[in-house]
DNA sequence: ATGGATGCAAACGCTTTGCATAAAT
DNA sequence: ATTTATGCAAAGCGTTTGCATCCAT
């Protein structure tokens, strides 16, 4: 995957500081998720949207990247639940996901009482703490209405 | 799998209740995590220990009977990040878990202002809730030690 | 020229499934 | 007789890896 000639991406800047080569498909993958902040993917839909904006990459070439950029700290990768190992920037914020079952809709939350909470219980437990997994399971209130109408209209 | 023609077995009586058959491998597995409450194991992890102790029982059928019991809410699926899903046996208390990346070795804890927060959120956000997965993940203290001794003894 | 990055295909680990057989009601 | 469970082998899915090639320094 050659580098399209493109304007200069502020991607690329960061992944040379950060020691990688920055080559079109680190960017391509970065570039991605930086313009989706707040987005939440798996590394099969990245790969199809950047397929889709025309750079066509390998989908093993995706997983690479990906982990490249999770070491070199620009990406979280987040489990929610079985089968369900997203890709999503790492902005710095702590944050938690609440994740609706029906359709699959992501929200983040952080709520600062139960991240102290987390540091107390690591620390009386012994714990040196490294990371967290919290999503919240449920039926989000649009999948809710769908499944049970309020008052369902007679056609 | 055929029965075991062992004494009365508290969990035949608990699947039959909840519409199960009550077959070898059902009280198999069944009264292996009655036995070991508290304990977090793979399937593959369950289904040595059973033929460990004689029975001979096929993996998929583990399989099949983890998800019969699951849906029956005998016991729960908790996944610990990425490829770690672990079964345990379904006591009705919330609670949640530490999980040691270098060793492996999970402990559970209750805090009720996580708990509470947790409903709270859920309903702020408008999600009918249904489960959740926190796990704390970290060092534990025996495992810095032997990575960091405080004092590495000459031998 | 060197070391990293890529494409491709093949392997991986965990989990599920199709199908024929066997057991329970 | 009918439904449900089992063994076995094969497939499934998401992810990783080996290897030859390619690209950037």
């Amino acid at each position: 995957m050659p580098h399209p000639s493109s304007s200069p991406i502020p991607a690329l800047d960061a992944l040379k500081r950060a020691g990688l080569l920055g080559t079109a498909a680190q960017v391509a993958v970065l570039d991605y998720l930086q313009r989706t902040e707040h987005g939440h993917f798996s590394a099969e839909e990245i790969h199809r949207r950047i397929a889709a904006s025309g750079d066509r990459m390998n989908l093993s070439t995706t997983y690479r990247v990906l982990n490249q950029l999770v070491e070199a700290g620009f990406v979280a990768n987040v489990s929610l639940g079985k089968h369900h190992s997203l890709y999503e920037l790492n902005t710095g914020e702590v944050h938690d996901h609440l994740v609706c079952v029906v359709c699959g809709r992501i929200e983040e939350f952080s709520d600062p009482t139960i991240n102290r909470r987390r540091v107390a219980i690591a620390k009386k437990f012994g714990l040196r703490f490294i990371g967290k997994t919290l999503a919240l399971h449920g039926v989000c209130a649009a999948c809710a209405a769908r499944a049970h109408p309020p008052r369902p209209r007679a056609k």
